[in-house]
DNA sequence: ATGAAAGCGCTAACAC
DNA sequence: GTGTTAGCGCTTTCAT
């Protein structure tokens, strides 16, 4: 068997009691003598502590689910890597429920797991879906009952302590749209996310705006609703340019990716015969004969602000009484190649 | 607090142990009927059986490590998400070790944490470095020591049972090179990925294989050393074109990206100066306006064969005696538009 | 400054 | 069929 608290404590000749003093680095009591013996020890004899009996024995355990969907895009790959790293470095393990399945059952399957793996945190980076109310608020009591912190990107209200991660999607929308309109382009289609995301809805308020503030009346026609993957894109391609539009607005990088894919089937250059802006701005990007242009989303610095933000949180002695709070980041233009100007000014400035 | 077992117990009007089997699902000798009601109660109360007890108490944990190098990858990404959805839902947790870094230290750390996680199985998705014979005796020590199975993809030799899913990178290289060959090119690049690792050399075998089965002797200057990541291919674009190759191999897709892109800033055209073959098949080969040739590794396949050979393993009952046995999976040639026929046939069949 | 003892939630041998 | 009991490895009062 593996040689716990006790052996150390026969061979340093003290008990269980000190040994777990000396290891656990508190404002522990022994004569700093003992402690050095006793981690020598220890060391020594290669002795690990058995997380699972010290979370049973009343100590936050050090384990941290991360609920993300789709890694395999980069965006979210990144996401994961970083949060992970800093929360590995700070010493605490990391339980990945990584699905792209969703529907209720899943998310019901996803909390009754959550509950059984007494977890110190959790981070919940599924898009919020603000029409679910009811199944939004069974989660919300189910994951709050846990009385851990939690974290969020965007939308859910978990009553739990913890931060609310969020970008400004709606000016990522907003900006893409506009820098597109300034280009010259009047007739812009959208490739949207899932409609039900909270997240899709913001960049397509965004783009709204752009265009309204442009003078023109934004058309459902314009907009295709995709589902954040290649395929979304490639599907929408020939559909918008069927909406003779010059120019698209994805949602993502990736379905971006999905159109110029599609592009090349077709035979349609970018940008000559579409302009094309994603958002997300992931390291493929540059990688394409033509560039893409697109939104960034600091999605490194995003998760490392959430592993930091965690840990801090956790260290704190009384963190059950606090509260919930919400940050912003900021979305920035990432132009390269995949937009043409049109006109000389904006076109509703030519008459 | 949350609903124990006793709970339950107090609630039916039986003992934890009547609980315990009730719910065990396995060969319990207890009334079909008091399973019924017992477990309805628990159902009601809304108990989740507490995992970190279960583990103490002797039960196997449900907790399988993951140890995989860069998930940004988006080709180790999908092997991640594969295992960890088989895992899930056979009722595991996965944990990850998500690392780039590397170096002894590193997997020192890495080998603590692992140890004092109590894992029921380990996934060690690292790439084995063949020289490092200390540190790896060091490291099968270690983890044998645990008394897990262990899954492994190349090289390692642990002793404890389970199986070393390998693809036969040699073939993959020796494919990729002929192909090269078979198109007429006789000055042919390789970009490696670090030469100490395994899978590095074994391309490179292959490689240097179909190079001398056509007659030509290896040049050692052809061949540079990246690391797998889009960065390594852009710095080796240059270097190869002063080395006047007409073809490249890139050990994977990131790098044959990074070739792509420093193509573009080198206004060199692929495949018309050069042509690119790569190895991996990743989604993103065939968004480029020259989609990537490459060697399909079926790494989803592979992913979903180690998830389920391991949850198989483990619920057999006395795996422990089990042994360790290893399985290959077969390169296959995914031709899209990046290699360039020159010659009518192979070079070495013109004198 | 240190030890003894109780107990965290669960399981498994052993009683009845 | 079902209950009792004794731990699993660790933490934490409370004694000393």
């Amino acid at each position: 068997m593996r040689v716990t608290i006790r052996d150390v404590a026969k061979a340093c000749g003290v008990s269980c009691a000190s040994v777990s003093m000396a290891l656990g680095d508190k404002r522990c009591r022994l004569k700093p003598e003992t402690v050095k013996r006793i981690r020598e020890t220890a060391e020594k004899m290669n002795y690990r502590p058995n997380h699972a009996a010290a979370s049973l024995a009343g100590r936050p355990s050090r384990m941290i689910g991360v609920v993300l969907e789709d890694i395999r895009n980069p965006h979210i790959a990144q996401l994961y890597m970083v949060i992970s790293g800093v929360l590995r470095e700070n010493g605490f393990m990391v339980v990945g429920h990584i699905t792209e399945n969703t529907g209720e059952e899943e998310e019901e399957r996803l909390v009754s797991e959550i509950a059984s793996e007494n977890l110190c945190a959790l981070i919940w980076g599924r898009p919020y879906e603000p029409d679910r109310t009811e199944e939004n608020n069974r989660l919300y009591e189910r994951i709050d009952a846990l009385g851990i912190p939690v974290f969020t990107m965007g939308g859910y209200e978990f009553a739990s302590p913890g931060v609310n991660v969020c970008f400004d999607y709606e000016k990522a929308g907003y900006l893409a749209a506009r820098h597109l309109l300034e280009a010259g382009h009047v007739r812009i289609g959208c490739v949207s996310g899932p409609k039900n995301y909270e997240v899709s809805r913001q960049r397509l308020e965004g783009y709204f705006r752009a265009l309204r503030e442009a003078g023109i009346e934004p058309d459902p026609k314009l907009v295709f609703e995709g589902d954040y993957t290649r395929e979304g894109g490639s599907r929408a391609l020939p559909y918008l340019m069927g909406q003779g539009v010059t120019a698209i607005f994805a949602q993502n990088d990736e379905m971006a990716f999905g159109i110029y894919r599609s592009a090349r089937v077709y035979g349609i250059r970018i940008p000559e015969e579409l302009s094309l802006i994603g958002c997300d701005n992931v390291p493929f990007d540059d990688v394409l004969e033509i560039p893409l242009s697109t939104v960034e989303v600091p999605t490194g610095e995003m998760g490392s602000f959430i592993g930091k933000e965690l840990v801090t949180l956790l260290q704190e002695e009384e963190w059950a009484g606090g509260t919930r709070r919400t940050v912003y980041y900021d979305p920035d233009l990432y132009l390269r190649g995949s937009v043409r100007k049109v006109g000389e000014g904006m076109p509703w400035k030519n008459e």
